[in-house]
Parts: C-alpha cells; structure tokens; sequence
DNA sequence: GTTTAATATGCTCCAAACGAGCATAAAAGG
DNA sequence: CCTTTTATGCTCGTTTGGAGCATATTAAAC
C-alpha cells in the first residue's frame, strides 16, 4: 500500500556526513496518536470533555477524543486533530494550542487489546460551554474528578493530608538508605515542593509535576496499571482521583497546567466567556481555573485597567441584586500590550 | 520487514465507540525526526551548534544535529535525541527540554534531494561553551547569522529599517483590497507588533513570531525554497538571515524563543556558565541572549537577593581592574521559591 | 610611581504595581 | 422595608525594580 510514505521513509544518506541513517532493519515509521484536552467553564465549574469507553472490558474507563496523524488525509498535525474531534464529538474546535509531545515506551498501555499509539501529541482547545451542546458524543468532566487534589476552592483538600502526605512520603523514606548516586534533588523536597508540605507554598502552577511524582510513586492506577513495581506495596488505599485512558490523565494533566500558567499573561479566558459577561463571571472564571484567592475590587482595577475588556452598554439583570454591566473582551489590546493577560498572582497568605 | 511496526499500526476498533480507525488505505505510520538546537554562550555570543553540509548540491547549508526516532532503539524522544547527537557530533547532552512538533506539508523541503522527516520534533539544548571542546563535527555559529534581526546588541540593527520595514510593509499593502473574510488582526498589526514598528515596543521574545512572518511573506530563502508562491515579487533583496536545512531555521527561532523566554522564571542561565564564574561575566551571558538593557547595580541586587548565587570564597584576577569575587549557582533556590530566574524587564525605554 | 581604566560595592531616591481593607451607593426582588 | 448583590471610590502600606551617586580596589598602561 502505501509506497510513497515507505518510499519518502527511506534515507538516501549519501548526501548527509555522518547522516541520520535508519538502523539496518526498515522503517523507523511510527503511528502518531492526536489528543485533545478540550476545556470549558460549565456554571463555574472547569471540565474536559471526555468520551467514555462503555464497552472495556475492565470497566468504563474515561478518554480524550483522540485519532491517529495520518499525513495522506491531514495537512496539518493540529487539521487531523480538529478533524478527529469533528468525527468523534461533533464539535467544531475553536481555540487549539499544541501542548507536548510524548513517547515514553510503557507509559501507553491500554487496559483492553486495543494498542496504543507510540507517540501521542496532546493539545489543548478551549471552548465556551454553551458551543459544547452540540457535543453528540463524550460528555462534560470536571477537571478535579481526575485531579482532586488540585481543587481548592473549599480550601485545602482533605485528600492531600488524609492520603497523599503519609503515602508520599513513606515513599520518599523508602529510597533514603541507598548510598549510590544520588539523585540532584532529593524525594522529599520534590514532594514538598511539588504538594506544599511543611510550610513551603501551595504551586497551582505545578499540575503536571504533582502528577508525574504521584505517578513515579505508584500511586495513581495508571503506574499499577503499566506495571510499575512499586505499585502493589502502598496497599489497598483509596485510589487517587479517576484514571484516564492510555496516557490521557498525563496529557489532561498538562492542558490543566498550561491552561492556568497561561490565563495570565496571555487574554486566553476570553475563550472560555461568552461574548458579553459580568466583570464577576469573569472572576468566577478566572477562579474556577486558579482557585479562589481574588480580590474583588482589585479584580475589576486590574482587568479595567490593563484594558482588557470594555462595556458593553447592556446590564445584566437578574443577578440577584443589583444589575451588573455587560462587558465584552477587547480585541484592541492585543495590538498595545505584548503580554496581556489576568496578572493574578497568589497572595502570600495561600501557604498552606 | 517491521513486522511488528505495521501489525502494531493496525488498530482494532472494535472495542472503542467511534473508533479512531485508520483510513480503509493502510497505515497512519509516520517518520519522526529528532532535532536538537544546542545552545552555549561563547565569548558572549550566544551560539547553536550546526552541522554543515558541504556535499549539498546547492551549496553549503547549515542544519542542526537530527536523527529518525526509532522506538526500538530508542525507550524515550529524549533518549533518542540524546544518542543522535553524540553519534553525529560527540557531544553528551546536558540539559534538554522539548520545544514542539512540527508537522506542516511542504515546510521540510531540502534544498538535495534527500527525504526529510514529516514530523519533526524540535528540543533545545543547553550547554557550556568548554563542554563543546568535545565536538568532533560541527560547528558553533551565533545564531544572529540566522537571525540578524534579533542582535540588539548595538543597538537596532540595521537590517530592520533598510530591508525588513519596506519589505514587509509592502507585503501587507499588497494584501489590503481584499474585501473577503477578514482576518482576526490585519497584517499591519501584526507587523507593527512583532518588530516594533509605528512606536510600538521591540518584544525580544517573539523571535518565532517575526521568523513566521518573514516566511508568510516570503522573505526568507526557506519559503522560497518551499515553493510559496508570493515569494518571487519581492525581488532579488539581500537575504534576511542565513537559510538552513528543512525546517531547522523554524526549530531554532523557537529555541532562542524558550530560551529568552524561560532564563527570566527559571534559573537555566546556570546550565551555560561554568561552575565559578563572576557577577558581570554572568549578567553579560545574560545579555547575550536577552540583549543588553541591564543596570549593573541592580543586576547585582537582582541575583543576589533572590538567592540565585553564593560567593565560593575565590576571586578572579586579571579581570582588566580590580579582582571579581566568584560565585557558583546556588541549587537550594530550586527548594524555596517557585519560580526562580533572572527576572528582568525591558526597560520603558527600550521603545524603539 | 602615577595615572587611567575597569570593575566592585554600598547606598539613596522614586515611581509603579498591587494586595488589602473600609465605606457607600445603587438597584433588584421578595 | 430589608436583603442581596453589584458598582465604585478611596486609602494605606509593601514590594519591586529602574536610575543615579559615590567610593573602593586593583591591573595595566605610561
């Protein structure tokens, strides 16, 4: 079949000094898996949107709407996606960003017989909620089912202390004695680090490091489930937020990441809003995404003053009290400032 | 041959709800190319290893190390990467981190007639100039060869009044008439915003975004080369920077991006010094790639209240006046902060 | 030896950014 | 009328960081 690609495969290393030759036995051609985080704010609430797997064998597990890159039928890497997510969801994607490229052999394995892309590409695409009623398959999660301790907004997670702290760091004592290399930074501070244990500060920005040390733990069923070793020894403790297909809580993990590092430099929310919305909808927004640490006048100051929005000349009634002025993003600033965005920064009493 | 690639390629849709299937014609198996763009202040040049091509039909042609990936060699990218560079260059990397997949049709093409990879992920490496000593083939070229536009560091280059600012604002003139659908932001403010034009400020870190603009607009060898069509009108103009192999040139403008980008949240400046060095030699490497708009007193006051160094107790002499102190990197910051860099801000007056 | 150049170092001043709090007005909606 | 919620203005106080002044210390040039 396709003889072109083979053909297009094939070095002619000749040309190149020390040219990238191919092993001696065929192609190096892998199969390219495209993944979509795709994140939207359903009544202050943030989620992806998930397609669950019914019929596997080990129990639904849920997935990101996903598809191989074939370059014959997709010019672009970010067009197949778009075209995947069209065939799966039914969703037109608006705003795409490529996040990261994995290939870890062994971090793919799929709980049913179905294999798994070698290298999966994720991306992250953000939507508003209400483009997602026309989503004919796959359904709205949020974000925290697979991530509950980065859920703030009633505070410290209980999940944190109760489980993670003392499993963590019967880890982290297990690796102690070993006088070989040792590693540049040591297990426990990554851990205190990364979870904010003994007075070091709370990192919301830190979504995919916690996730990869719970991970490199055994701790989150994707580790058991690829046979990590260490896995089994923690005991049966309640698991540690749902797991995803393949590596898909990995990529959902890094969208979440991005997805809050970027909100404030760049004027990505808006993505997320309707097209006219309350200052407070804003922050309710911009909260849902970060955890709740905003100032409300200091919000309205900083969004009005950094030119980010603009009335619309509407109200909103029904708010309860008081009518609320409409506001709609303003397109103009990208044209004045080079960095726009929520610059909210968390206030120094959010240690934990 | 790769028996088992293909039979691995093969999907069984089965089991998932709309299946990401193949298309009805064979596999989606791509070939991935590893690039490296490996970065080190020499002498304050900040420089990139290249690899040229002598033998190349059209002439000598810069390229960056690269090599296939193949997941049977190779368990990770990184690891991938890593083993192409030292068989092609000797040099065992340091740092690395991964920049982007590239995959757009008809940005690859060489300049020989050797098949380049259709999907190329690009890293970025880091490294000290003495480690280069190690370098059996290729060689350290500044990249302001390739991207004259970017050296600020006499002041605005020239290349940018005489050649860029016509060029490309004839370029947007010669899109104004179309009365189709618009788009989001007009070529004159894009322009106006990636190089500076018309009073806005010079954004030392949208390199990538300048380099795509060039290339949109046909300006540099590779869109050319590529076959765009709007390339030929502009007549035969010095060329802007010096063109390299594939996609190599788009690769490093995202390297010198992160690069600047991440020096001011991250402590990787450290990954290109040597273990003692000196207060100025450490703000000059930081001009090297920023560009030079550091206060000296203040960068002092920067560096050291922020914990990023420690003195070790020696001076260095013949520094042309009196001895400097030496300082190494101190790795503990790492622990206490969250993110911690040498975060400077352009100066109100650097408005060009 | 003296001068000069280059660096090292400490200190002050000032403006902008921003976190935090207080107070009050305005407009529903019961 | 009372509650709720938003809108709005103002004040502190702290931190950050840009900019400049002054002086000490040494190597190298003369």
């Amino acid at each position: 079949m396709n003889m072109e690609l083979s053909g297009r495969a094939k070095p002619t290393p000749e040309k190149a000094q020390r040219a990238p030759s191919k092993d001696s036995m065929g192609h190096a051609a892998v199969e390219i898996g495209l993944n979509a985080a795709i994140v939207a704010v359903l009544d202050n609430e943030p989620v992806a949107l998930v397609v669950r797997d019914t019929a596997d064998s080990v129990g639904a597990t849920d997935g990101l709407p996903f598809g191989p890159f074939s370059p014959r039928d997709h010019r672009t890497l970010e067009g197949g996606l778009r075209t995947w997510v069209r065939d799966q969801t039914g969703l037109e994607l608006g705003y795409a960003e490529q996040l990261y490229t994995f290939g870890d052999r062994g971090r793919h394995v799929d709980p049913g017989d179905m294999a798994p892309p070698i290298v999966s590409i994720g991306y992250l695409a953000l939507t508003q909620a209400g483009d997602g009623r026309g989503v004919s398959n796959g359904s709205w999660r949020t974000w925290y089912h697979y991530f509950p301790w980065e859920d703030w907004r009633r505070g410290r997670p209980d999940i944190i202390g109760n489980d993670i702290e003392p499993r963590l760091k019967a880890w982290a004592e297990s690796a102690k004695p070993t006088n070989g290399p040792q590693p540049l930074i040591a297990r426990a501070d990554r851990i205190r680090m990364c979870f904010g244990f003994d007075g070091a500060t709370w990192d919301e920005e830190k979504v995919l490091e916690r996730y990869e040390l719970l991970y490199e733990a055994g701790l989150v069923d994707e580790a058991l489930r690829d046979g990590r070793s260490s896995a089994k020894v923690w005991g049966d403790h309640p698991r540690l937020g749902l797991p995803m297909k393949f590596d898909h809580r990995r990529i959902l993990a890094t969208a979440i990441n991005r997805t809050r590092a970027k909100i404030k430099y760049r004027p990505v929310v808006f993505e997320l809003m309707p097209d006219d919305f309350t200052l407070y909808e804003l922050q309710k927004t911009v909260e849902a995404i970060l955890g709740p640490h905003l100032h409300k006048q200091n919000f309205r100051r900083l969004v009005e003053g950094a030119g980010l929005v603009e009335p619309t000349g509407e109200m909103k009634t029904r708010t309860g009290g008081r009518p609320a002025k409409l506001f709609r993003f303003r397109r103009e600033v990208l044209l004045e400032r080079p960095a726009p965005g929520v610059r909210v920064s968390a206030p120094p009493s959010s240690r934990n």
